[in-house]
DNA sequence: AGGACTCTTCGGCACGCGCCGAAGGGACGC
DNA sequence: GCGTCCCTTCGGCGCGTGCCGAAGAGTCCT
């Protein structure tokens, strides 16, 4: 038999991180704040549909836990995920729960999610069916390797280069990361390369954000540009290939 | 403003997820569960502390959740974490999860946490400052490689099959992961090279595992052939530098 | 067959915690 | 100055849920 540590020992307490994010609301602010933006405490209260002396509360713990960073701004208490890895943890943790049954959606309710389906930003990098068909165009071309672990290329780098992109190595973030993505189930890029390719298609007008959302759309110079260095095409997006399914954690 | 869908709307269930490890009965259980080990309901229960009717319930929720699966002999119920990627999700969290107080630990309770610290099994690869150092060791003679992510070199493979270990590519987990080390705070190896590592230091009799637990003891036979394989001797275990203090996440 | 053991179901208890509304403090703008 | 807005504290309500012990079903051993 086993060492009766009788569950309060010494380890790390688990239970007290799992259970920030087990309530539905809180879980609700930080699954919002995966669009890696700063939201005050009221936009979040009435995303989440709490009062504001409750989203009060709720901040005070996930910034107690670590999971967020605020920042007092006058009036406002503006709120952020703490770190990008912190934000790959939520990611993860999200693409593995279970889905929740939409309640009848409305119109433009089932509009809205089928925006966010195809193309979204994830933090910092791009998700949803274009942020998937840019990794499968990406390993196609040789730029992604994923053979022993995911890794870019020589020719990746060159390629990113050729953009303009310029990577300055942080040796606290990896360069590339593969984020499984919750609509689509395949992986898409994360890490700074992902973040930097995200950017680049915001700065060089490839895709805007709809509205305030998370979703993105692909102006008609991203369409170019997705075919002219990925050899994207419209259709391409949906194929359902993929050459390594690879492991949804890291 | 933003869409209020009021928390209840489309996305995945974050906080049910969550609720599952947020309860510090079922997350001791998790963390027992790290060793890879099937263990039985009443084995988990007096780890726990808590009734054996308790655990039932528990366990019920863990294999319904899919974090735990199970497995029924006789009269015993076995269970067992669903798969490496539940491992690496619990791995995860629990690194960066915060420290639960020592009340005040007993004298052999010490030296039992020392002899984890030092080396112990994480799921089905090597932790604790063993599975560092090796990692750190590999890392040096450029058997793997951190550059543009985590990967095996080409050399790496040759020094496998010199072990005699042969890898069969499954396309389903990576070959190489890194996994941050809860007591070093420093990533090891993980994956199926990990895996296959761990394997092979048991069946070469490098180490043995001390009584039931998840730590492990290093064999004179162990300390002979990671000093031959590896350079490793038993100062250069506790080196501080570390090329890459590599994302905690992936 | 009988006894020992493992696990499960059930009822009941009690604590924790998420929620709100009302009231108050501080920052901004007119 | 005053009103408005954002946030916070406080008290109180009610549900959810973790816990146990007792009893029962199933398995194994002698």
């Amino acid at each position: 038999m086993m060492n009766s540590t009788h569950a309060h020992g010494h380890g790390p307490d688990l239970a007290a991180l799992a259970g920030l994010l087990a309530d539905s609301t809180r879980a609700s602010f930080c699954l919002a704040l995966l669009d890696g933006r700063a939201w005050t405490a009221t936009e979040l209260a009435r995303h989440a549909g709490v009062a504001a002396s409750t989203a009060t509360g709720h901040l005070n713990l996930l910034v107690t836990g670590g999971l967020l960073a605020q920042e007092r701004q006058g009036r406002h208490r503006y709120v952020r995920l703490a770190d990008s890895d912190t934000a790959a943890l939520i990611e993860n943790l999200a693409s593995r729960a279970p889905r929740r049954a939409a309640p009848t959606g409305s119109l433009p309710a089932v509009s809205r999610s089928r925006a966010l389906a195809r193309a979204r930003t994830c933090y910092d990098h791009l998700a949803g069916a274009l942020g998937v068909a840019i990794t499968r165009a990406m390993t196609d071309r040789g730029l992604l390797d994923w053979e022993r672990g995911l890794t870019i290329t020589g020719d990746g780098t060159a390629w990113l280069a050729e953009l303009g992109i310029t990577l300055t190595p942080t040796n606290r973030r990896p360069p590339v990361r593969s984020c499984l993505d919750w609509t689509e189930r395949r992986p898409h890029l994360a890490g700074t390369v992902g973040a930097a390719l995200c950017l680049h298609a915001f700065d060089a007008g490839w895709i805007t954000r709809i509205g305030t959302t998370r979703a993105v759309a692909i102006t008609d110079t991203g369409q170019r540009a997705l075919r002219e260095h990925l050899g994207l095409t419209e259709d391409s997006k949906h194929m359902d290939s993929f050459p390594q399914p690879q492991c949804t954690s890291s």
